[in-house]
DNA sequence: CTGCTTGCAAACGCTTTGCATATGA
DNA sequence: TCATATGCAAAGCGTTTGCAAGCAG
């Protein structure tokens, strides 16, 4: 963990990037949430709640940094705003996600699924791929399992 | 051609919606750029050519409506803005998009690539798919062909 | 010391909304 | 007729930017 911190750090002092305290906060939240698909507005409470006084701004341009940096991915969901992904450490692709239409939770596959699908798209469509963006949306395991416990017990104890 | 637009309005009519000439004028203008992934500012500039008495509001709604409708997709490609895409006539899945990082183009592949994935993401993750968005990343076929030729003739006919 | 960083507030750009008017069914 | 749809302008909201002050290297 800590040592993660250290690569990162690293990472912006061999771009020439200053090792500010407000970096290095940021960055501390976002190993903490590694889980979640934090909006630049929960990064900048979360910091702001360790570290009162940081601006909004400065969480951006750090964020806007590790993208560049590929420290994190940026990702759009569909509803009006950025969400910022930890990458996994030398993961080469960007991995994918399950969205649930029922209940909003996102989960992560870090499995990579596309190796055949993207030597077919380069070989069928003479297209070099670098990146990939890969979302699901359907019905996540636990909204699954709800509507078959509901199933089976009908008139049973219904949970409020 | 006509008759899509006429499927398209019984679409409208059948969940109660009015055939206003803006929404007519926005369906047109979908198809007839269909190619493209236009964004909303795109789709009113061009409704607004053949029927200036349009506003930006109405298209925004109308192409809220569409989407709902799931006559068209409303994707997003990372830059701030909302773009529309046509649903293929029938397709039960969303199409897939290649984005060149060389020149911003967007090409699709309507083939669906996705069905053993999406049978793996359905058994290890117990995860019901119901649609899914898929873009990659790379160099198009068009940027790659330059490099070649570049390479080929690397002092000749040198283009500015 | 000096240029990179910061916080603040203002500006920005896309999108949504309130409201009075117009109109399709 | 009359609920729905429209145009306009204003508001909303996430994000970016200008600038003077601050600070890391």
């Amino acid at each position: 963990m800590e040592s993660r911190i250290n690569r990162i750090k690293k990472q912006l002092h061999s771009a020439s990037y200053k090792l500010t305290p407000q970096r290095e906060a940021t960055v501390r939240v976002l190993l903490e949430y590694e889980e979640d698909h934090l909006s630049a507005e929960d990064v900048y409470l979360l910091v702001k709640d360790k570290s009162p006084d940081i601006g909004l701004a400065t969480v951006y341009r750090t964020l806007e940094l590790l993208t560049e940096l590929k420290v994190v991915d940026k990702i759009n969901f569909g509803d009006g705003v950025s969400r910022y992904d930890l990458r996994q450490e030398g993961a080469d692709h960007f991995h994918h996600h399950l969205i649930c239409i029922e209940c909003g939770s996102v989960d992560e596959i870090q499995e990579d699924l596309l190796g055949d699908v993207e030597k077919k798209v380069e070989h069928d469509f003479n297209f070099k791929v670098k990146d990939h963006r890969l979302t699901f949306h359907g019905i996540c395991w636990r909204c699954h399992d709800k509507v078959e416990n509901e199933r089976e017990e009908p008139s049973a104890s219904k949970k409020k």
